[in-house]
DNA sequence: ATAAACTTTCAATAATTATTGAAAGTTTAG
DNA sequence: CTAAACTTTCAATAATTATTGAAAGTTTAT
């Protein structure tokens, strides 16, 4: 395999598994050519890559910014802006926990704080959904505590964690 | 909030997170339903519930049981097929980590493999592609390894190590 | 064997989501 | 100031994904 097919390789597997961190196809394949450029790239030169219009690179490419994962570098003498994403995986992987934390899961542990907390009137029905509503928000909070320390800690944290549990 | 109003919620909630660990959303709010269901239901039952048609039902039924997180109950002297879900959330928890590893982790391992192999040309672009794939693959692999982890061991571990944890 | 009770399949259709491209907006150089 | 270089916005459209419903299939009781 040569570095063109390797590229497009990485590029499409990565891209479509977008939808696991929960951004869109064109966000992940903007993001993987990004990864694996050695120097900033220009929106033309996605566009080019990619394929994809003008309208769609801006708009991915701002979520790309809002998600913290993308930055733009000006470039003195440059008119044109110039993107990089995190090169780091850690630190890839801090901003995204952080993220899908604020954004799914804390929203979810809402709900079923509310919905686990309705008045028990003495039926079946609402002794179990209470019940498992509860049990449902414990692992959720568990899993969101998990995922915020990943957000929080330093660079190194995540690694050295994970290797300490499944030993 | 009384019993439907909080039943609602919990199901249109529940189901929208469906995304999130990677179904649809009919198949997350039937799991939702059977999961806060006292009884087993029957196919009538469901799409009653949630308003949606038998083809609908019965496809998202066997794709539920495909996860391995709904089975069918034959209640005896019943024609009709009765359907339950795991409720205990940390069984469900190890079924859906088995899952996303099997369906989405494994295979995106494999091709991070076999790009982050490729013969080094001494090229800048080709050495960062090997670079920044392997180091993807090591982060996805040390991830696949956790959930294979809670997706091996008995029914407390994970609750056990997470708290161990994040202590 | 057959009819009733039930489930599955799948082509058609609806709903949702992503993408385009051109007009409007912004910035900078001269 | 203003024209060129560039980016953003957003209504229209395309692509994808989910849903329906009726026909085909299966099982069971008699």
């Amino acid at each position: 395999m040569e570095y063109k097919e390797a590229k497009e390789k990485f590029i499409s597997t990565w891209g479509s598994l977008g939808s696991l961190w929960g951004i869109n196809k064109a966000m992940a394949q903007i993001q993987s050519l990004l990864f694996i450029s050695t120097k900033p790239l220009a929106m033309e030169d996605i566009m080019e890559a990619l394929k994809i219009s003008r309208g769609n690179t801006s708009m991915n490419l701002r979520q790309l910014m809002d998600w913290g994962i993308v930055t733009k570098e000006i470039i003195p003498g440059q008119r044109k802006e110039y993107f990089t994403t995190e090169k780091n995986v850690e630190e890839l992987a801090r901003h995204i926990a952080k993220e899908r934390s604020r954004r799914e899961i804390k929203p979810v542990l809402k709900v079923l704080k509310e919905v686990s907390s309705i008045k028990d009137d003495g039926t079946a029905k609402t002794k179990e959904l209470i019940k498992q509503t509860k049990a449902l928000h414990d692992l959720a909070e568990t899993a969101d505590t998990m995922l915020n320390r990943i957000a929080n800690q330093d660079q190194n944290w995540l690694t050295k964690s994970i290797l300490k549990l499944i030993k």
